[in-house]
DNA sequence: CTAGGGTTAG
């Protein structure tokens, strides 16, 4: 069939209409005529096909077509530069994290957002749509383009032939936000007012979504206090940069505002009022809404909620209830469901039900880099040795490796990036002279570095170096020379930070009087007078 | 006279 329409292409109305009434059509049969359809001078028959295609998918139910990896490089045959670059974020919003795969697979042709940049590079004046469509796919990519945003906005200014909008602002403030970027963020808040760019509730959701992420709550909370209207997702980012700083009673109440409000609650609204109990220790509250959610507010659990509940009731300590809650949930649990339980059973010493759970990880996710030091750790933490040293050995084997920690510190607008052990930085001498000076002042303090946390990290004898070197150990230093005295220092994590950098950030607050708000993948520390915002509880 | 935009646990 698929090579007859191939060979139809003069006819193509006709198997255009023969698309419509075959049962049931196919994603494939589209993509055959498609590629009938896909010769320069049947643009408008092409597109056509493809709002076909993308109108039935996925928003239909159940969705007839859906574009795949191959409907993209058949349209881009046809289509003009900036048609293409369109067509091309749509490519990328449809197909999702699966494009890196498809490239691979397709060749340079099209489908990444690599070949967006070739799109877009092919058109000699780029106007604002292409400028913000080229933005917009590079913040729906999967892998972190933050850094290519903020590039290529300042060559948008500086080339000056354009001036940018809110929605290009959009994706330049959600850049900042996945940066820490605080500095540029507050630039970009500026320019929007400066210019009286429109501040509707898309604006203030990315505003709100990047001052929580770089820290500043405050900002976050008075965007979101002072916004003319906010709809469910305004609502959700607030909730989450709540939940992520572990004010869970304050997104509680904000929760019972929204209900109040009128404004619909969704799976992301509960999913954030679960991640608020889970990170606050408020395990009877995250209970309730979770066992009301169904009946309450007509969602549905899905194994996001599920995975949010076991973790709440893992940190809390309830391993059992957790376990309990895995055997009997509808739904088959994934591997970040075990890796939760797995970590409280290390922070809470159940070494038994941690090695059954170890069994069912492995069968799930044998090839992950965090299990096998999630694994590695925990036989450490029962003396096995033996079995560490293995999983160990196995990681090499495999060639399986961490991604190395980070830090990034925003100081005065001006990024700078430590990674473990890093010596790169202009000011590296002076950095590690202070490193001394603060374990010595700390040593005094009654401080000594533990080595459990990194224990299988690094190699042995590297085990007391390397514990000092951790990226944030560089990066507060660097800090406590380099800025003014009273200042909060803010750091960007891309990893979870290891109980003795949390405790030595702690007294860094107390000894040396400093702020330190710590932004780690999974939550935001702040470090005041010696205590953390968390409670030790992460 | 449009295009182009926001939330998601571990």
């Amino acid at each position: 069939m698929s090579l007859l329409l191939r060979l139809a292409s003069p006819a193509l109305p006709i198997s255009h209409r023969l698309l419509c009434s075959s049962l049931p059509p196919t994603t494939f049969l589209a993509n055959s005529l498609l590629f009938a359809a896909s010769s320069p001078r049947c643009l408008p028959s092409a597109l056509s096909l493809y709002s076909l295609l993308s109108l039935s998918s996925p928003m239909s139910s159940p969705p007839l077509l859906r574009p795949n990896a191959f409907t993209y490089p058949l349209l881009f045959r046809a289509a003009p530069p900036t048609v293409a670059l369109a067509l091309a974020t749509h490519s990328v919003k449809f197909l999702g994290a699966h494009a890196a795969s498809c490239d691979r697979v397709l060749g340079p042709c099209c489908l990444t957002i690599a070949s967006c940049r070739r799109v877009f590079d092919r058109i000699a004046c780029p106007d604002l749509p292409a400028w913000n469509a080229l933005l917009s796919a590079y913040m729906r990519c999967a892998s972190s383009a933050a850094d290519a945003i903020l590039e290529l906005f300042s060559r948008m200014i500086s080339l000056g032939t354009v001036r940018p909008n809110e929605i290009t602002l959009v994706a330049v403030i959600g850049a900042c936000g996945e940066l820490g970027a605080l500095g540029h963020g507050v630039w970009a808040h500026t320019y929007l007012v400066k210019r009286q760019l429109a501040i509707n509730r898309i604006v203030t959701t990315a505003l709100v979504e990047m001052y929580a992420g770089c820290g500043r709550l405050d900002l976050a909370e008075h965007v979101f206090a002072t916004a003319s209207d906010r709809d469910t997702r305004c609502y959700n980012a607030m909730l989450q940069g709540l939940a992520a700083h572990g004010h869970g009673r304050a997104a509680l109440d904000l929760f019972d505002r929204m209900r109040g409000s009128g404004v619909p609650v969704d799976g992301v609204t509960i999913l954030s009022v679960l991640c608020s109990c889970a990170h606050a220790e408020l395990v009877d509250e995250g209970l309730e809404y979770f066992d009301k959610m169904e009946i309450e507010f007509g969602i549905e659990p899905r194994i996001e909620h599920y995975g949010c509940v076991v973790d709440m009731l893992s940190r809390a300590g309830r391993l059992d209830d957790a376990e309990k809650l895995i055997h009997e949930m509808p739904i088959v649990p994934n591997a970040a469901i075990y890796r939760s339980l797995i970590r409280a059973c290390d922070i809470h010493g159940n070494l038994e039900l941690g090695e059954r759970m170890i069994t069912e990880l492995r069968q799930h996710d044998p090839d992950d880099s965090g299990n096998h030091v999630l694994i590695a750790n925990l036989y450490a933490r029962m003396n096995r040795w033996e079995e560490a040293k293995k999983t160990r050995k196995e990681m090499k084997s495999m060639g399986i490796d961490k991604s190395p920690g980070s830090s990034l510190l925003d100081m005065n607008g001006v990024l700078h990036e430590f990674l473990v052990g890093d010596k790169t930085h202009p000011a590296s001498k002076e950095i590690y002279t202070m490193v001394e000076e603060i374990e010595a002042r700390l040593s005094e303090h009654g401080h000594r570095s533990s080595t459990t946390s990194v224990l299988f990290d690094v190699e042995e004898e590297d085990k007391a170096d390397t514990l000092t070197y951790h990226s944030e150990r560089l990066a507060i230093p660097f800090a406590l020379i380099a800025s003014d005295p009273g200042t909060p220092i803010r750091i960007i994590k891309n990893l979870r930070v290891c109980a003795d950098c949390h405790e030595s950030a702690k007294l860094v607050s107390r000894v040396y009087g400093r702020e330190i708000v710590m932004r780690d993948r999974t939550r935001f520390h702040h470090f005041r007078e010696g205590e953390c915002s968390c409670g030790d509880f992460w």
